[in-house]
DNA sequence: TGAAACCAGTTAACGTGTTAAGCATAATGT
DNA sequence: ACATTATGCTTAACACGTTAACTGGTTTCA
């Protein structure tokens, strides 16, 4: 028996979430106190960022589901911290934009989530981080190319992924 | 502006996510034909690794949480996979098992899985998957040993990772 | 030994993940 | 024009994620 790779506890999606769940410890607190769940705050980030947006491009750049961003949107649509319009160009899309309130909220998180970032930054390394972050979008490519090229029908009503950037 | 590691989109929980699911992309469609949810397949291979096991070593191999450990495993007993029975020395925990039916349902299946692990190891490659293992090992030591310096009272009542193997 | 503290697992409540179906609007093709 | 198909989002149903409270069994220690 050769040394392997893998074991039952030892695969690769496991190790993903393993990993996932280690630095989402550092920001539960943080968001406990602001009272956002963490796919809510992805939204809120994501507006941040480049308000207003339609729900699709917003979904797939919070890496929700429609069905998960539809409820969400809701709930921050009524707490008053997003907003949401029909575009007039194609009246099937929804665009959806921060209140003043919610980017209000947004500033007055973002300090301490930056902090977050930079202490898990300096406790990892750096370097070490910037070659996991390399690893992690290079890994993620060549599951993608590696699936057109069999998988073939891009079967992408249900994916979170989004291919076209 | 000097080049920054990281702007809304590029969140480390959020690339060890989009990671995740570019790996799962692999395992959905062999599940769906099991008929076991992803989460109900990680109770089973740590079982069928080394049962009979208690309900809280389970949780910890599986990452899952108490909560939803209980509900897999009322389902998985109805579906006459696992077996649950109370230990004598300790009342307390529930010590759970395999049945027959559930380990030759695990033994179908894993011809797959392994399939599916092998082919997504040739498409990444094996030394940067084994690189990749690594970092994440080390990253995910490196945030728990971080956390016990500063924030010292263990609350481990909610969480996943078992720091204690 | 008996009260207090602790521990394993469950229940409850609410939000999200996932799939499939549904609805309305847009684009396409004849 | 019109039926067909595709697209954007919503709804529905069921399973899991997360937190807090709870129940019953076990340990601790005065």
């Amino acid at each position: 028996m050769e040394p392997t790779l893998r074991d039952f506890r030892h695969s690769l999606p496991m190790e993903l979430l393993r990993a996932r769940e280690a630095a989402m410890a550092r920001f539960r607190p943080l968001l406990k106190e602001w009272g956002f769940t963490e796919q809510q705050w992805r939204v809120i980030r994501a507006l941040a960022d480049s308000e207003p947006m339609d729900a699709g491009k917003l979904a797939s750049q919070s890496l929700l589901l429609a069905p998960s961003l539809t409820r969400i949107l809701r709930y921050l649509e009524n707490e008053g911290v997003v907003r949401r319009s029909v575009d007039g160009r194609d009246q099937r899309r929804q665009v959806v934009s921060l209140t003043a309130s919610g980017r209000q909220r947004f500033e007055e998180a973002a300090p301490d989530s930056e902090a977050a970032y930079a202490q898990i930054e300096s406790d990892f390394g750096r370097e070490r981080l910037e070659l996991l972050y390399r690893l992690l979008a290079e890994f993620h490519t060549s599951m993608e190319y590696a699936q057109e090229i069999d998988g073939n029908r891009s079967d992408r009503t249900n994916t979170i992924i989004d291919r076209s950037q």
